[in-house]
DNA sequence: GTGAAAGCGCTAACAT
DNA sequence: ATGTTAGCGCTTTCAC
């Protein structure tokens, strides 16, 4: 004696104009806030929407509106830390304007970010968030012609499609190497990451040695890694490369994970930093913060970046100007402890 | 002499079908990759389609079709290294299946929760795969009447609403408690996390408390934190509790990064580790593998869960048969070099 | 293999 | 303050 299946088909607004008895569009009204509806009937509808458990289309209500109100973000990995700190800066700054961040993921690959780029493109989003400048023609020209803001975060080293928010890797390798010299250093060594795609990554290496190159230095050995953990690749590259090279007085590390499994490394073999071999990275992940001597590392405002970015969206969306807008961050470099003081 | 703008509002079907010369239809077939198209117009569609740059408006084929193909993917954080590990995990299982992942962040919160699966719902989506089993009465009634494949995911100590990906969070507690006393430990200290709403955290203690409890053993001490980098406060919460309880001979940490602060703290203070004091985590992450000692934990499967949630959603939208699947898996105690051999 | 008509569930723009 | 009408850009369905 259970009684039929009381509706299959999901809820529209007809269904709920009905039970309210009002039209469809003052029910619209009402679920929009719009201004213009009776106390009364306001309540009417919010008691018979909550009544029946309508949850409005929002795909019917954009095609409708021509908008919506996500903004597309496309980071390389989630896995690397750096970026779901970039996404809590842009939650934060996107927090109250209505507007809904929904994130793609292209593992480090020009390739997918551009097949990522179409599909999110293709749910017409009020705006774009992508890391780094470099892209596949394609994906810029979709940018270019998509008609929505187009913010590219963390790199300013290059040209933009739009606006920019970021810092320039070039300089920030270049402050460091001058940092190490200063500080006394001069058998350096670098270790980092093997990607084709990690732009951001080779322009560090590029201003750090064109900086070194300046005083006459240059990088005595390298050491490159792919996937794994890294903070145990930067154990083993670290060995690694004081094995071929034991005079390096200096270790320079693409990021920090590496660089804390550096330090680990020479915690454990005996190793005198910053005496004997001085040590830094890049980023300045908090994670580090627990170590007991801290890496030497050049902090990239990762949360303003992603902040500052969500804002230029958000401002356009609420009907802002469309001129492009260009956003360099000061890296912060911090020298921890294993770095000699200079002097 | 610069050509006027050529083009304002995006394009459409009909644009591609006039640069074809043939119906939308056909062009709609094509993009679709549907069967009955001849070769010789697909490729003119195809051509005229990229072209003209057009990208296809899914806001509009999602409402014709009354479908779309993304998954909706809540969980609770994207700093806790935890989650990004399922959502590759989803993703591994989502590739190539057409179907697409959208994450919301609830921050822990049933509330905000409630707020995100509402949105998320609005877009209709395929599937749904949340974190827990704990919701609000609305969120839960949301869910239920959905008409989607719900899986909830992580836990498995409760009542589901359909499918369910976990592992007992009880009996992982209970488990780690027996290996404890195995090895010879019996007074014992937690150090965990202050958050009502983390209820695995919580099952995971009351387990753990209850099998000491059979051994009539109880948990001496307990220090909890909130926010702030979880190495640092591993580290101070563990001098803290030590400080209070010196007596302790083992400390159980509700999570990894925590126990790694421990670890390093007993490390810098010269305290044998596990002969004084044993220490274990929960999670088995594997950014840890490179310190010098292992952390004893117990492997959660998160990528695992991931790919089997995201499996049951992916073989629902082909049209599989629409029952609730039960999946419990078994977390791994990985003892390491922080607990004494039992015997 | 291709096309024409109808309509998905909303909202803009205009009444009233 | 509320209602009416006409689409938004696709896909479904049915014709040919």
């Amino acid at each position: 004696m259970t009684p039929p299946n009381p509706r299959r088909r999901t809820l529209t607004l007809r269904d709920v104009s009905e039970a309210a008895a009002v039209s469809e569009m003052t029910v619209s009204r009402v679920l929009r806030n719009s201004d213009d509806v009776s106390a009364a009937t306001r309540d009417r509808v919010l008691k018979a929407a909550r009544a029946l458990g309508y949850v409005p289309n929002k795909i019917a209500g954009a095609l409708a509106s021509q908008r919506t109100h996500l903004v597309t973000v496309i980071i390389p990995s989630l896995s690397n830390l750096v970026f779901p700190e970039v996404l809590s800066g842009i939650s934060a700054a996107l927090d109250g304007t209505g507007l809904q961040p929904v994130v793609g993921v292209t593992n480090y690959s020009a390739d997918r970010e551009e097949t990522v780029l179409y599909e999110m493109l293709s749910w017409r989003p009020s705006g774009v968030i992508v890391a780094g400048l470099e892209h596949t023609p394609a994906a810029r020209a979709m940018m270019l012609h998509s008609g929505v803001p187009i913010v590219e975060i963390m790199d300013t080293d290059g040209e933009a499609i739009d606006s920019v928010v970021g810092i320039s890797h070039r300089r920030a390798g270049a402050e460091m190497a001058r940092a190490i010299l200063a500080a006394g250093y001069s058998r350096i060594g670098f270790l980092g990451t093997q990607m084709p795609d990690d732009h951001r990554a080779r322009k560090r290496l590029e201003g750090f040695e064109a900086a070194l190159g300046e005083a006459g230095v240059r990088v005595r050995a390298r050491e490159f890694y792919s996937g794994g953990s890294a903070l145990l690749k930067g154990r083993e590259m670290t060995e690694a490369i004081l094995g071929r090279a034991p005079d390096l007085d200096f270790l320079y590390y693409s990021n920090d994970m590496i660089g804390a499994g550096g330090l680990l490394w020479c915690q454990d073999h005996g190793i005198d930093v910053p005496g004997h071999v001085g040590l830094a990275g890049f980023n300045g992940v908090e994670l580090l913060d627990g170590f007991s001597r801290r890496l030497a590392t050049m902090d990239t405002c990762r949360r303003e970046i992603g902040f500052r970015a969500a804002s230029i969206i958000a401002a356009r969306a609420a009907g802002g100007p469309a001129d492009p807008v260009r956003v360099e961050l000061e890296p912060v470099l911090q020298p921890g402890d294993t770095i000699r003081r200079a002097g």
